[in-house]
DNA sequence: CGTAGCGCCTGCCGGC
DNA sequence: TGCCGGCAGGCGCTAC
């Protein structure tokens, strides 16, 4: 379940793998992703390019050559690995990216939820990318901004803040472990909050991401190994899916609703901002 | 415009 | 034992 912390992991743990190699070629098994892969296009702009730089924006993963950009998006289920020539074929291996190397970029996707695209133009101008808010571990990100946006959303805050509009990269578990950290009620409306909630809020969102980017780096050998499994989900989790279960703070136990079609969690007795 | 709900897809788990 | 329903969830789409 990759949120920004495991596809930050991923990137750091690809791009010294691919940075300045050169593609001998892509090979596509499963076009039907999230939206099809244009495998004509595909080969056409990536055969025999240098890859120029491996980045992220937001929760795609960007792999940067002088005809454009290859985006990849885990989705839901989606993993990267770098694997040595004639590793073996799993099931759900969609799409590789061989290097002139022998090493390979391997994409897995048991769940399909995931996309892999070819952009050719600034990828600022793209749809795709152009109405994405904020990274939430940027100076672009602020208490403030995130204040004066929510005045206008009257949908509870939990919403709100796994809107990409407003901050990119929050996902559905480090929504609910961020509004614990500072102690706001999940369903609270989002602009009936005052700057105070959203100073700690933007202070939880940052401080729970650097923390679980950096437990992820601790796996990061594991990206050129057959079992890729970054360890953020070893952080503790204060809330997310702990329902019934005792709170680490007040010895609560954890509530479960649904918020917008999403499992949320949170103490009742900590987070009554 | 903001908001709510749906669907994509497979694997897993609990209940019968 | 095997089947089935529900859930997991990022994100774009549609409808109001």
């Amino acid at each position: 379940m990759p949120e920004l912390p495991e596809v930050e992991t991923t990137v750091r743990g690809i791009k010294p793998h691919l940075v300045s190699k050169v593609i001998s070629h892509i090979k596509v098994r499963q076009e039907q992703l999230r939206w099809p892969i244009e495998t004509k296009i595909l080969k056409q702009k990536l055969s025999a390019q240098v890859i120029k730089a491996v980045t992220r924006r937001a929760k795609y993963i960007l792999i940067h050559v002088s005809t454009g950009t290859l985006v990849i998006h885990l989705g839901m289920s989606g993993t990267l690995k770098i694997v040595a020539a004639n590793t073996p074929i799993l099931k759900h291996d969609h799409f590789d990216v061989v290097m002139l190397s022998g090493q390979i970029l391997r994409f897995n996707d048991p769940r399909r939820f995931g996309a892999v695209l070819f952009i050719e133009d600034d990828l600022d101008l793209h749809p795709r990318f152009q109405h994405l808010g904020p990274e939430p571990l940027s100076k672009t990100f602020t208490a403030k901004s995130l204040y004066e946006k929510s005045r206008k959303h009257r949908l509870p805050i939990k919403s709100f803040i796994m809107n990409a509009k407003v901050v990119v990269g929050v996902g559905n578990i480090y929504a609910s472990e961020s509004l614990f950290s500072a102690n706001i009620h999940p369903l609270h409306p989002a602009h009936a909050l005052p700057l105070e909630a959203y100073k700690k809020l933007h202070a939880a969102i940052q401080a729970i991401l650097k923390a679980a980017i950096k437990k992820g780096g601790t796996t990061l050998k594991d990206f050129y190994q057959s079992d890729g499994k970054p360890g953020y989900f070893s952080q503790e989790l204060q809330v997310y899916d702990r329902a019934g279960m005792s709170c680490f703070c007040c010895n609560t136990a954890i509530e479960a609703i649904r918020i917008g079609q999403r499992s949320s969690y949170y103490c009742p007795v900590c987070q009554k901002l």
